[in-house]
This record gives C-alpha cells, sequence and structure tokens, in this order.
DNA sequence: CCTTTTACTTATCTTTTGATAACAAAAAGG
DNA sequence: CCTTTTTGTTATCAAAAGATAAGTAAAAGG
C-alpha cells in the first residue's frame, strides 16, 4: 500500500476534524472563557479530578501559565480546588456546578450539530461509523 | 442506536485527532513562525494562490490581522505577493522556495511520525484504516 | 534531622492575538 | 463623470499567551 497517498487522506482528513470541531463548538465558547482557559474546562470534562502538573501536560501549557489560568477560572467560579489528602503538596480541581452547566451547554450544543450531521444516516450507517472510529482510535490514535 | 454514547465517542475521537496532529508537527512548527503564520501557511499550501480575503476566511483571522500576519511572512521571506491582473485591487499571495521548502520540511516529519504510528499494521489492517478514514469523512465530516 | 526533590504559586516581562478606526486604490454601477 | 462598493493596508490599543526567575511547602531519601 502507498503509504504516501494514505497520509495525504490523513492530512487531509485531520484538517476536516479540526475545521468541523471548531464550528460545533463555536459561539458557545466565548462564554467568558478564552481559548486556554477553554481547553482547560475541556479536559476536565473528560477527567476529574486533575492536578495542575496533569493539565499542563495534556493542554501544553508551562506549570506557571496553567497555575495563572486556573486562578483566573476560580475566579469566574467555573473550577474548585482542593487539596489532596495523600499528599498535600498536590492540588485537585474539578469544575464547579456553574463550570459543569457551562460544558454542558458547550456539549449539548455540540452534540446538536453533531445530531444534524449524521441526520441522514441509517442504522446500518451508524454501526459502520462507530466502527471507524473505533478503529481508527484504536490503530492510529493514541 | 444510541446517539448519545456516539457522540461521546466521537468528542473522545476528536480530542485524540487534535492531540496527535499537534503531537506530530510540533518542534518544527515552531520554526520562526507563530502558530497563526503557521496556519496561514498550512492553508497556502492547499491552496496557492490565494487572497487575504480567503485566507481571513479559511482561517477565521480579521482581514486587518490577515494583512498583518501576511507581512511579518513576507519579511521572513516565506511568502510573496503579486497584483492580479484582472482585478488590481486582489493580492496573490503564494508561498516562496523558502517557504515551500519549510513546510515540505514540515510535513515530511509529520509523515515520519505517522509512519511510526502505523510500523506494526499490516496490508489488511491498513486497506480498512483507509476504509474507515473515507467513511467518516464522507458521513461525518465535510 | 537535614538535604534534595517534587508540586505548585507568584511576579514580571515580552510577544502574539484580537478588535476597531481610518485610510487608499481600484472596480462597479448608475 | 461621480458615487458606492470592494479589497486591502496601516495604525493603535487592549487582552491573552508564552517564558522565566524566584519562592513556598510538603514529601522522599538518606
Amino acid at each position: 500500500m502507498d503509504h504516501g497517498a494514505l497520509f495525504q487522506k490523513f492530512v487531509a482528513f485531520t484538517a476536516d476534524v479540526h475545521e468541523v470541531s471548531h464550528e460545533l463548538t463555536r459561539g458557545v465558547k466565548s462564554e467568558d472563557v478564552t481559548p486556554a482557559q477553554y481547553k482547560i474546562l475541556e479536559h476536565m470534562m473528560v477527567s476529574q479530578p486533575v492536578t495542575p502538573s496533569e493539565i499542563a501536560d495534556c493542554v501544553d501549557l508551562s506549570l506557571p501559565n496553567t497555575s495563572r489560568e486556573l486562578r483566573k477560572l476560580m475566579e469566574k467560579e467555573l473550577c474548585e480546588k482542593a487539596t489532596d489528602d495523600a499528599d498535600r503538596r498536590r492540588q485537585l480541581f474539578r469544575l464547579s456546578a456553574d463550570g459543569q452547566a457551562m460544558m454542558g451547554r458547550v456539549f449539548a450544543q455540540a452534540q446538536q450539530g453533531f445530531e444534524q450531521r449524521i441526520a441522514g444516516l441509517t442504522e446500518q450507517e451508524l454501526k459502520e461509523l462507530e466502527a471507524a472510529l473505533e478503529l481508527l482510535q484504536r490503530k492510529v490514535f493514541r
């Protein structure tokens, strides 16, 4: 198999993924959080609680800057902080009720957009879709 | 089929795509261009020549800011400008030789990373991969 | 204990990005 | 012609992001 051609398709594909996911979260995203802060909140949606170090790694931000953005998110009351009892150096961050609610709205809108995109598909096609999603994730991403 | 569960998988998937594509272009990307400038160059790789308006649309930047970044790219001699003879208001931008070369290096590195990720796969698996890629692109993205 | 390492925070400074106003030049359309 | 619209540029200012130095507090490891 021609790896070059496959790579071309891969590039085009990732470009489309970027564009679509940007489109799906557009609008709601700017609900008083900066892009960097949004990325942190998004990360918290899938992994909670998290330490600053973990966030810094996953979101590709230096630890000092992560700390700053977390402070701003706390000031906006979108997340909460607690000290880990087992290791009192570690700080555990989680979404606040407000934060959960806001991200809930973002995801709800995104899901709505997603539904529209898959609206015309049959049961069979949805199954294929799910299979393709899992295949790609298993073999290429992660 | 449960659309909610499918959407969850979709979210996890796009997060992984973002992370992987970021990882693949890391390092080379910072070769003296900012993220915004890189996005412009990447766009030029697939569409050349382009006008400032087109770029502004596709890269989601205001026209004045697009103009500024294009000027900086010209100063770095990564792209070139020419006036459209048919409509002398329009400015046509394209990658310079240096720009082509630089983006060539970026894509080469990305391809190398991609090759590593698909290294263990059989011919059969590669075929499945390609099919999955095309299916997703056709039915969901774009 | 005492030193070193780890996890995080604060402070500060620079660069990048985003937004807006004002302008110039070419084309379009009466 | 003369006005209006389109296309792009320049200038400026505020906000956000990136980088780095210096510091605190807890844990780990002799």
